[in-house]
DNA sequence: GCTCATTATGCTCGATCCGAGCATAAACAA
DNA sequence: TTGTTTATGCTCGGATCGAGCATAATGAGC
């Protein structure tokens, strides 16, 4: 059934370099630092914002709370990454989920560092805004500030016309640099996918790979800072959104689009709720993170069809109207269907 | 706006710790070694296949394409695999994505060994069965020979009624370890939504917690290897599926679970099919993969009218019955539909 | 050449889902 | 009391989808 023909293919060697018996091998994989990053999020006044350290001193720069992966004191990456921010921040995790582990180099160096190499892994954790002390509450701030023209909660933001789109059209008329036959796709085709311009549609869960464009075309901050030669060779022009060291900012913008993602198919929108909340609120939640495409009757009947919650048998008053009923999530679905989540179409804006 | 209270809570040194200004930290952050693994899959016979390396000597176990990351030699994780992958096996991988960066202490480890902490970065690649050739043919396995109870394409697998469903609730009934509160569904709803029995359904890109619910009960053999508990003091039975080195069998399961998501929002399943096809070909492959719910008329229906494929004049005769025309894959539907793929309807089997 | 088995392909019917809007209910403010 | 505001219930038409019927085109066996 096996042949042992592929076994001749597969040098031992390079097996053995990988996992030796006993024997060091410092020489062949050079030790690396493990980075692991928290994108923490909640929503706070129907805004969705994520926990940052402000780093005061030179440049103003936010990042992510984070620190290095200690195999010796922690079990697992998770595990780290929970006592890291429990240290840094006194917050105890609740929902977390791994997004991505970057290696590229360059985009972390600072010029001028001897640093060893350091790879970031990326965890999206989710968290309920009545946990927010208000010693923290400075610390948190909106997505949006990092990443204006995701916010389409107002329509379309300007900010796409007014400086996005024009720059990204005269990038993608630059000479493309020697050898980038990795992209089928071409630069106009990109523009037109991200950003929903000459009749595409916005894709809300494709906020990494925007990001990835303005930083292709050297339209953020983090381009210019990192030398990547679109950034240095043209347009000296303010960079739309606030920047974030080392590749916080990707980071974040990962996790963005697996939020918006995953509330789809999970019912992870309700870590970022009170226990009991009316159905009026709980769109807006969705709407902070997703963008105001939902009909609010048919939101209802969504949400109650699913299962998803139930009602307290509580009312909230001072609406500002009728009384709302109170709801809790009913945790059962997750017993009862394979995929529960606010299964809001995607690409309807 | 933003307040310095939380600039006391989180110590500066922390920070420069974790990257500090042209100092060493190797003390505080031991280096650990990065390996990255890559899950190819193709299918061959209507059969989904995984490229695997099989260790002679003692006991045989197969192992997954893997060699450690260099960052002097590799500027990303993906190009570093690209290369120890086309090293080891000669293929020049195409479709690439990361699945997940495991760090746990333990799982790696083979007892008596004082190696180094090996951090696993695991890869889905996804090939075309004519790219193999015949000498590497004996390297590829059928991903059920490790997973058998994840074959439902003869319909519901005896093995989960005759060994794995009734060892499980075996388990159930054991007593818990001390301190198991993180489980907030009890073992028997576990139990219950993974193997779809007393009227769960079955969701067929669950084969990650199907694999570790069966890890924690001690029912595969790496959970023996690995020392597990559960599998030390009970039921030294014949244990399902083929083991893996490492954490290899971990990887390919979200690798299984990973390629049957995918597909039914991105055009991936191309990946897997050679330049023209007929529909009924297509509609085997992604059987294969996920399963036999597929109605042969709506899928075609469904991918045509998607517009994921489209004519290229030609016939196929010899199909056994009328010829069939064949298609290729219309790449343009990357640019009309955010999420295109084979849409089948998760969970109805 | 005729018949039959086999596969390919086109089409329809009914259930369900979903977007959109109408209508009513229950609070508060002027 | 009236108007405004928010909550909630319901309906209608279009799109989608599961399931099945019906026809078309090949090769095999006679």
């Amino acid at each position: 059934m096996v042949s042992d023909a592929n076994v001749r293919r597969i040098p031992r060697e390079s097996l053995e370099r990988h996992h030796p018996k006993g024997t060091s091998m410092r020489q062949e994989a050079p030790a690396v630092e493990i980075g692991l990053n928290a994108a923490i999020v909640a929503v706070l006044d129907n805004e969705p914002v994520v926990l940052v350290v402000r780093e005061d001193g030179n440049g103003v720069q936010d990042s992510l709370p984070s620190g290095p992966f200690s195999p010796l004191k922690h079990r697992t990456f998770e595990g780290g990454l929970r006592s890291w921010v429990s240290e840094q921040t006194g917050i105890d995790l609740g929902y977390v989920e791994q997004l991505y582990s970057f290696g590229d180099r360059g985009r972390h160096a600072q010029p001028g560092d001897e640093m060893p190499h350091v790879v970031s892994v990326g965890y999206l954790a989710l968290t309920d805004a009545s946990q927010i002390d208000e010693a923290q509450r400075g610390s948190w701030r909106s997505w949006y500030h990092y990443f204006p023209w995701e916010d389409w909660r107002k329509g379309r933001p300007a900010i796409l016309e007014s400086e996005i789109v024009p720059r990204l059209r005269e990038w993608a008329e630059r000479p493309q640099l020697s050898g980038d036959p990795a992209r089928p796709v071409a630069r106009h085709d990109r523009i037109r996918m991200c950003f929903a311009v000459d009749g595409g549609a916005w894709d809300e869960e494709k906020v990494l790979d925007r990001y990835e464009l303005l930083y292709e075309a050297g339209l953020v901050e983090e381009a210019r800072r990192d030398g990547r030669e679109a950034a240095l060779s043209w347009s000296p022009v303010p960079r739309p959104g606030a920047m974030m060291r080392f590749d916080h900012r990707r980071i974040l913008a990962t996790a963005i689009g697996r939020t918006r993602a995953k509330i789809k198919y999970r019912p992870v929108i309700f870590e970022l709720m009170p226990p009991d909340f009316t159905l009026f609120e709980l769109q807006r939640t969705v709407e902070a993170i997703l963008g105001p495409h939902l009909h609010k009757q048919n939101f209802r009947r969504l949400v109650e069809g699913a299962g998803l919650v139930e009602p307290t048998g509580e009312m909230k008053t001072r609406t500002g109207g009728r009384p709302a009923k109170l709801y809790r999530f009913r945790k059962e679905v997750l017993l009862e269907r394979p995929a529960p989540g606010v299964r809001v179409k995607p690409g309807r804006v």
